[in-house]
DNA sequence: GTCAATAACTTGACGATTCAACTAAACCGA
DNA sequence: TCGGTTTAGTTGAATCGTCAAGTTATTGAC
């Protein structure tokens, strides 16, 4: 084995700061959605993915895509979901070995209904404490981190999450 | 319910790449540990831990504030460890409740084994795709947020992860 | 057109995490 | 010092995620 490149100690401080971020942020985010909606952060992700695509319906492979989800996790999670009445599954006309999960009413309710309080817990954690300039620093670090960690832009959907998209104007 | 703050579309785009890095970045993380050193990234990290902890011991409170963990997570994953030769638990003396976990010779082995991978996962993943300015930059703001999200700054133990620390100036 | 290879899921078993008790020790107030 | 509260940790059941098949449909080579 190679000499190990270590790391600076600035950028060991920045190191244990991120990785205090990744720990602590999806904790907190978790919490909130499990108090006010009864739901885990992934299964309102997967909710607001698809509330967000046209006719409110996604193939699952597209979906298991943008949430960093396995097929096999993505397919029990459905049908948890479609268990509470929140989405239904069907076979797509021009691939049938694809399927299509669609919102019910309750569903898309479900995303308008928890989507304030979660984009007010984003606010709270990462935008208040932070100043303008930053959250231009933090776009561009991430956007250079996303380069490596996700070259097809496969998490990256156009719209990706409804806090501050589509709901919000719709309603 | 009051109106809704929603993120400006500056502010939602840098909410949906942090997402991004912080659902990409670990299961990253997680794989080449799996790979090379057969830990999660969970337990690599309670090992790195307690390898930095005076005596190589750790008493269980302190160590889940640090890693972000419920104790009975931890105990959980410390009854694993214990069953791989990796450590010991012990009673404190000085208060009969409290356990000591302690690095075994072979837990101590692992970390050093496992550590050099590890730090050039996380430079190449993250390190490398960004300048020195924008690692202040990272460093700067993430500190920003752990004023909310850690402010007895619980996860920052003065030295939490061994990748550019002592394990590198002791070798 | 046929057949192997691939792709899109689903399923079930296993492993890990969470949640809700439960034990035991220390603290603390009167 | 007695008893209530808090703190430290464990345990077992239920939930959730991962892994390894397995099924069905499409694609591509010939």
């Amino acid at each position: 084995m190679t000499e190990p490149r270590w790391l600076s100690p600035d950028e060991r401080e920045a190191w244990l700061r991120l990785m205090a971020v990744t720990m602590l942020l999806p904790t907190r985010l978790e919490s909130q959605l499990k108090r006010d909606a009864g739901l885990s952060h992934f299964e309102y992700y997967v909710l607001a993915m698809i509330s967000e695509s046209p006719g409110r319906s996604m193939a699952l492979t597209q979906l298991a895509a943008q949430t960093n989800a396995s097929l096999s996790r993505l397919s029990h999670v459905l049908g948890r979901l479609e268990g509470q009445g929140f989405l239904g599954r069907s076979t797509s006309s021009s691939d049938r070995r694809a399927s299509l999960a669609t919102l019910t009413d309750a569903g898309w309710a479900k995303v308008v209904a928890s989507a304030p309080g979660h984009a007010e817990e984003v606010r709270a954690l990462v935008f208040d404490p932070i100043s303008t300039r930053q959250v231009a620093q933090l776009s561009e670090i991430c956007g250079r981190l996303l380069a490596t960690l996700d070259p097809e832009h496969e998490l990256l959907a156009l719209a990706a999450d409804p806090d501050a998209g589509s709901v919000a104007t719709h309603s």
